[in-house]
DNA sequence: CTCCCGATAT
DNA sequence: ATATCAGGAG
């Protein structure tokens, strides 16, 4: 005598989470479609005008808002021009140039050695592929294919930053616990020529709709896809 | 896993 | 007070 099991009305979403790699394709290719008409123009958030300007500011974005890396980069990009102006100054004096970011000794340390390897390494020329750009002193997988997809117009990786990981997870298409895993599974699901929409346009919609803490379920055009996976209080 | 860390929203 | 922000290293 068990209970008469209740027709859930959410079966179709809910068991997004568990399709298939074919049908996740299917359906990321279909948010994404979506999520360009919302964020048509996409652009990278970060004020930069090339390559050693961009790598510096991905670096110092890392758990701070690009509206704040802008303020400081404005400034920090006006008194270092070139490779070497950062291999010259103090660690204390750089560490006080971009303070406002956060975690300003380490990003210090790494912007710094960073380039002094582009000077020692790479003819003072910033890197233009994935092996060599995780080398440098405080670049990870995240911010190699930032600069790789805006400077070069090139995706060896799929960008994973906390928006990301977020939509990512919570649309049901990975269940990946770090960053790395997420986008191993990103890879396998899209095509490599959609990898820079993809990170592109669902950052702008984590910024805007899919909140971390309070989701603007109720404004999403994608909610019709989205399992929500995650999601503790969607707010109608 | 922990640590690095200021600024802002809730 | 607590969570979060275009993460990465040890």
């Amino acid at each position: 005598m068990r209970l008469l099991k209740k027709e859930n009305p959410n079966t179709r979403i809910n068991n997004l989470v568990k399709k298939s790699r074919k049908d996740k394709r299917k359906n990321a290719l279909e948010i994404l479609e979506e999520a360009k008409k919302l964020y048509p123009w996409a652009e990278c958030a970060l004020v930069h005008k090339d390559a050693l300007q961009l790598l510096v500011a991905t670096i110092l974005s890392a758990q701070c808002t690009d509206e704040r890396v802008n303020k400081v980069t404005k400034k920090l990009f006006k008194k270092y021009k070139t490779v070497n102006d950062f291999t010259k100054v103090t660690l204390k004096e750089l560490g006080k140039d971009i303070r406002p970011t956060g975690y300003y000794n380490s990003k210090a340390r790494y912007i710094k050695s960073a380039c002094k390897m582009i000077v020692d390494k790479y003819e003072g020329i910033v890197p233009n592929n994935m092996e060599e750009l995780v080398k440098l002193p405080g670049v990870g997988r995240k911010t190699a294919s930032v600069v790789l997809g805006v400077i070069f117009g090139k995706a060896e990786g799929v960008v994973v930053d906390t928006h990301v990981f977020r939509i990512s997870k919570r649309l049901g298409l990975s269940k990946g616990k770090s960053p790395g895993i997420v986008e191993r599974d990103l890879m396998k699901i899209l095509p490599n020529e959609y990898w820079i929409d993809w990170a592109d346009h669902l950052i702008w919609h984590g910024r805007r709709v899919c909140d971390a803490r309070k989701p603007l379920c109720g404004e999403c055009t994608l909610e019709m896809r989205c399992p929500k996976v995650g999601v503790k209080t969607p707010p109608r």
